[in-house]
DNA sequence: TTAAAAATTTAGATTAATCTAAATTTTTAA
DNA sequence: TTAAAAATTTAGATTAATCTAAATTTTTAA
């Protein structure tokens, strides 16, 4: 099996890079990784000697088909404890991150399988992220950021791209948590500020840095 | 925090100790911890930096108070992990012990205390080992082992001195399982081995290290 | 009481993961 | 088209955990 820490560079390449496999830069592992670019290399020559991503010296990686089979299960795992922790344990959605950052790497494919079980066999996480099944095969729903919405758009709260405690807290206390309904009632031209009617009575106005991570299905 | 490794040491030392806190040597920490005695010395010299262990060169160490409140801890995780396995998920009692040994090392004192809560804070482990509760402090019941009762003695089977699968599976197989009702038919002269009847009815037959294994309230 | 055996520690190496500083390659922009 | 800037890799070190072989200390048993 892999180390801990290559389990994280594996999960990092597949966040950083999309639904198409698209080249990721050393420096940007470095970025989410908390190392440094010279760390990321050696980690990078060690991950393509086990063939689970494709290096070209210079040019950045992609993951091969195992690499993404291994960081879909990662990715599994790390949304079901999640959803265990929120469901079961009573957390709140802005509690679990780190905590599941360390339950992903538990390694017992029964245990997942059966904790998917017991947990109803979830669609998505407590932040709308949706979860692998046992196959690593999961359906992403297409979602639209609501500082793409024009003025009159409406949608459903569905996901989020910013995953800290911080910015989960202000949401949840605008009441902007999964499964609002909102319409954009105003763009402020000034400085792309958005205004929004959430649940058809909530006036609320938000940055376009919140707007910018919050996701809508319309 | 301590190093997953230490961890594992300090549960190691906490184990090969009793309730007296006895001096534990060097080789048998290596034989548990699957190590070399030399590797055994350099780790010690570094739980004793951290005044975990008191340790003097060539006389064996035992826990320091500090040492004994953090052992006692990894066990209270390694149970209470075992108990969501078994009774939550489904697992056989001899399946839990290689997933709670990863599982022990997670570090988040509010997910063991809700943990705790959900499960009902349970007394005991499938094995019928005491649980500590948030506080550090716990019950140990006077267990003896079956193979130091006498002929036409009678005790209830409350825990196991061996946690392997092949030995909790045989257990099951016999129908000597937690809770069951004893009685000393027999100890054969030859070998030592023992006859006893189960819930009243059932015959069995246990060799000398098996009955080693089992242990009873009176 | 003391020599041999057993237990333990030390010395010197190795592997995984990381770092800083220097070298190399690629990209950018005049 | 090419020099400067940015990105990346290499070189050389460090820390944690481990090992084998040799040295030292303690224990055992004549
Ligand atoms: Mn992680
Ligand atoms: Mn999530
Ligand atoms: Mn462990
Ligand atoms: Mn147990």
């Amino acid at each position: 099996m892999h180390s801990f820490t290559e389990e994280n560079y594996l999960k990092a390449i597949y966040h950083l890079s999309d639904a198409n496999n698209t080249v990721v830069s050393t420096n940007s592992i470095a970025e989410v990784t908390n190392t440094k670019a010279a760390s990321v290399t050696d980690m990078l020559k060690k991950l393509a000697d086990k063939k689970l991503i494709n290096y070209i010296k210079y040019q950045g990686v992609t993951l091969s088909n195992t690499g993404i089979q291994a960081a879909v299960n990662i990715v599994r795992k790390h949304r079901l404890w999640e959803v265990f922790l929120v469901e079961k344990l009573g957390f709140k959605w802005d509690e679990v991150h780190d905590i599941a950052e360390e339950l992903e790497h538990i390694n017992s494919a029964s245990l997942i399988d059966r904790l998917d079980d017991f947990l109803g066999n979830p669609a998505a996480d407590p932040h709308g992220d949706p979860i692998p099944d046992r196959t690593g095969t999961f359906v992403h729903k297409k979602l639209v950021k609501v500082s793409d919405l024009k003025e009159g758009q409406t949608g459903t709260i569905s996901g989020v791209n910013e995953h800290s405690s911080l910015f989960l807290k202000h949401l949840e206390k605008l009441g902007l948590t999964l499964g609002t309904k909102i319409t954009i009632s105003d763009i402020i031209e000034f400085d792309g500020s958005i205004m929004l009617i959430a649940d058809k009575t909530k006036e609320r106005t938000i940055s376009r840095e919140v707007a910018k991570n919050i996701l809508v299905i319309l």
